[in-house]
DNA sequence: ATTACACGTAATCATTTTAGTTACACGTCG
DNA sequence: CGACGTGTAACTAAAATGATTACGTGTAAT
């Protein structure tokens, strides 16, 4: 099992807006630099648009973003991207038996743990920000 | 998407092992609790055998933990279910466009993010006993 | 030795998710 | 009006999950 790809496209979309900032980023634009096509690119462009992350409009090629750099961070993504359900990073098998000591009481043990370590996780997501893949980004193209 | 239950239910079957430890837990008892196939649980059984968690013998009925109590860590049973390849939490998206500064450096710029924050997951995971897990699993029981 | 029982494992199946693709309605603007 | 681009729906193939059936092999009691 793995999280889905869309979460790392999503970042790399919002990173191409802002490095592309003085051109025109269309669906086919992102598309030829993620290596995909245009339609799965205006998907998840839907999703961050939903999330209040990106401006777009129908009919008008290009999107820009709609938070300063340093105010979206990975978390953000993840969830505009729609990867994980709300605290369902762990899923915890359903019915287990209630007639057993530990049938009966292992989700409620298991679960606080389970939040617990996605949470973890979570907040590693949220402080980085976009502004921090960009300049990562650029850093890298530099030192060639 | 969901990490497989099969995490959850290892613990289960770890936890059961240990609380009847004075009876015999073969693969159908515990699917009885647990509240699925045997066969599952066998499967199951069988990746916690190959990580040495338990002892198992073909033939035999019930099984017994290969390790002391505070020894087998829910990391252990996460690895030993193989529910998340190794460094594999997150998938990036490949063959993005080597002509384009984002899509160039896109992937070495997100993979240490994103080991940086599965491994805080797993952590949490490294800090939680099977032990801890009886105890609580007990207490619940109690407070009826 | 035969029989009953239990583990180990392969094969099959329905369901869900992913990633990709095609197609088309609708909006914008020259 | 016509060209272009966004927003979506429909469809596909591939992979993973959870469940189930079946059967070979090992153990031990009678």
């Amino acid at each position: 099992m793995s999280i889905s790809s869309r979460f790392s496209v999503g970042i790399h979309i919002l990173t191409l807006i802002e490095i592309n900032k003085d051109g025109v980023s269309s669906s086919e634009y992102i598309a030829r630099s993620v290596n995909t096509n245009p339609a799965m690119i205006r998907k998840i462009m839907g999703m961050l648009k939903k999330a209040g992350l990106i401006n777009v409009q129908p009919g008008i090629a290009g999107a820009e973003l709609a938070r300063d750099l340093p105010d979206i961070t990975l978390l953000d993504v993840y969830k505009a991207v729609n990867v994980v359900k709300d605290n369902e990073l762990f899923s915890i098998h359903e019915n287990p038996n209630p007639d057993c000591t530990v049938g009966k009481n292992i989700q409620k043990t298991i679960e606080p743990l389970f939040f617990t370590a996605q949470h973890a996780m979570e907040k590693v997501l949220e402080n980085v920000t976009i502004e921090d893949v960009v300049k990562d980004v650029m850093e890298k193209e530099t030192k060639r």
